[in-house]
DNA sequence: ACTTCAGGTAAATTCGAAAATAACATATAT
DNA sequence: ATATATGTTATTTTCGAATTTACCTGAAGT
């Protein structure tokens, strides 16, 4: 994230995992190494290297000399991926919350005003700058979470994160007025050092995001995330 | 784990990884690919499509144009990886137990039996299987997880697992007895579906095994991971 | 003495082609 | 008609070579 990686591998790599995660490559959609070679202008090697990659965290399945697919999606997993960012996102929120100083405060209410003024362009009906938005709220939630202490933690929730976005990303509508409401309360709960109701509001919200999601998609979850 | 998978890749990929975490690779050890070739017998391309993977899983840094290095330790990232072991593997577990059938209670058993077995012979001096013994330990405590009903818990927590095991084995004692006791209790605990006591049974047994490590090495921990 | 720049060497990155394997269609036998 | 065998095509896997980039050494300048 923070070098400005110029290599065709790492350009590549960021353009698949976006593609997977914003639904332009279809959940179970065979990618064929040739097909791929034209649209991203790579050779097969680097190719292999990045899906590889994308491989071990789980955006892409490679099943033994069959090649590559996206990962497809199920309610099932979806549910899995919910509790674990409840579980992963939680904890470090604690942690943060415990150990961040100023600076960390500053960063945050930062994030939240960017993402606040996003989230009021968006409920005016304008829906140019979806990305936008959804990096805004990555920043905002990786701004709560930042003074926890781990980068492991930090590493691991992000490719949950993102999981959970490609996600949100298959369904058209979104549940504006009520997230945003929600990332004022984390705010309040967040500056006010209030671990245990930030905890709770985060869980709600992300529930929320899950529920919705689920109904759009016309699944009945199972609640095993708790 | 499952296919037999007999391509070149997926065994450097094993034997690699195998390597890093028996610290047959050191710490911070430049990784160049034309030594990797005569050691493994693959070629560039093969060996950067591994090198990649097990750089998404961090065994492996790939800093951009500079090569791979095998991921250097420090007592920060031991207290994550413990810290992060205890989160992951403590909610697996109260999921298991939760759901656990009378086949998972067998799978359990059976599993503890082999690792108390092995466990005797290592107390009595046989040090010619400590890889065998490090499996069953694995098999173990994979066990008692088994049940949770959420793949993605079980994947994420098998590298963070295999990252804790790295740290152990860097060091060449262990605290044979005591954690032998603890795995005994552990089981109990698990069959009794005594969520709570198996849950500080477990964080005790990794702070312990954290501990060791961390003294071994002459390391000064600050206890964040609580 | 310290820094800056250039040249040469070693290494990583990227590519396209060769080999191995799977997928598919057709034909033959039960 | 279904199942098995066979040959053909498409795709993946693997490799060695070409390109690009970093690293090291020593000279020139401040």
């Amino acid at each position: 994230m923070n070098d400005a990686n110029t290599t065709v591998g790492s350009t590549v790599y960021h353009q698949i995992k976006h593609d997977i995660i914003f639904g332009e490559l279809a959940p179970g959609a065979k990618l064929k190494l040739n097909a791929l070679k034209e649209r991203y202008a790579a050779s097969l090697s680097t190719l292999r290297e990045t899906l590889n990659r994308l491989a071990s965290e789980g955006f892409v399945d490679a099943p033994a000399q069959r090649g590559f697919f996206v990962r497809d999606v199920s309610p099932e997993d979806l549910s899995e991926i919910a509790g674990l960012r409840i579980l992963l996102e939680c904890h470090a929120l604690e942690l943060s919350l415990a150990n961040g100083d100023t600076e960390w405060e500053s960063n945050l209410v930062a994030a939240h005003h960017k993402l606040s003024r996003m989230e009021k362009k968006m409920l005016l009906g304008d829906k140019s700058s979806k990305e936008t938005w959804k990096r805004y709220d990555w920043e905002f939630h990786l701004a709560t979470i930042q003074a926890c202490r781990s980068q492991n933690l930090l590493d691991l929730h992000s490719i949950i994160y993102d999981k959970y976005l490609r996600y949100q990303n298959l369904v058209l509508t979104h549940r504006g007025e009520i997230a945003s409401q929600e990332h004022a309360d984390l705010l309040d709960a967040a500056i006010f050092r209030d671990a245990d109701r930030a905890k709770d509001l985060l869980k709600k919200h992300i529930i929320g995001g899950l529920a919705h999601t689920s109904d759009a998609m016309d699944w009945k979850m199972v609640d095993t995330y708790a």
